[in-house]
DNA sequence: CTAGAACCTGACGCTGACGTCAGATGCAAG
DNA sequence: CTTGCATCTGACGTCAGCGTCAGGTTCTAG
């Protein structure tokens, strides 16, 4: 499978991809011409990628984890950035509630008939 | 109160909140001599838009929205922007509920013993 | 064999929310 | 009056995850 496939497969841009190279996130092997050839299951590695990332992990961190999930074994560094990453994801998880129920508040205040001039809504 | 004041009361540094005056998310009124001075009210001003922000909005889409906060009364776009607003946040949510749930997957899986090598843990 | 789509390697650009530094001024205490 | 901390205005720096452009190469269909 070549990078464009992987692109459209993934819905990742191909400059994504390589720079997943760059950042050591992702393994390709090269044609005798250069280019990129990848396995089917590095679908799923981009996929597990983008959801780390939108889970706000760095590049670095993950670079770090994935051998982790490749081998099914942890250290205790690993263990520690994993629980971490996750205790902030919880954290984020609460503030963005928060948040919500902000804006729901404001939407309900904003969107209530306003008494002192009621004719407005 | 002064923009130091301001500062610790808060926790969000000087220069952010001279970015917030430049992005006409914080008023203040000037000295004599320059110096901005705030009214008690700035702190909650100050959380709310910290609040925003790690909601994910941008301090252009907050300073559409906190006049509407202030008035009490929403148009129908900015009524838009905030229902808008709300749905990305839960989708957001939703997001970070499922890598989170993928770390707990990645810590079970690499914590348990490995059955190839149980000495191991 | 050849056209042209897909791919390659640099390398600079972009964005947002500030950090940081320089040099000048304000203000309260002694 | 002076010391010295707080504050001021500009303006450049940062960082990550790519976008984008230039100029050259590879692969595949016909």
């Amino acid at each position: 499978m070549r990078i464009g496939e992987l692109a459209t497969k993934t819905g990742v841009s191909v400059r994504a991809l390589r720079y997943y190279e760059e950042q050591e996130l992702l393994g390709a092997v090269r044609s005798g011409g250069g280019q990129r050839h990848y396995a089917d299951t590095a679908v799923e590695r981009v996929e597990l990628i983008q959801l780390l990332y939108a889970a706000g992990l760095s590049s670095r961190t993950v670079r770090d984890l994935l051998p982790c999930v490749d081998s099914g074994v942890s250290t205790p560094q690993s263990r520690a950035v994993l629980a971490g990453e996750r205790d902030r994801i919880d954290r984020q998880i609460a503030e963005l509630t928060r948040a919500r129920e902000k804006l729901d508040t404001i939407i309900a205040a904003t969107s209530a008939p306003n008494p002192a001039c009621p004719y407005v809504n």
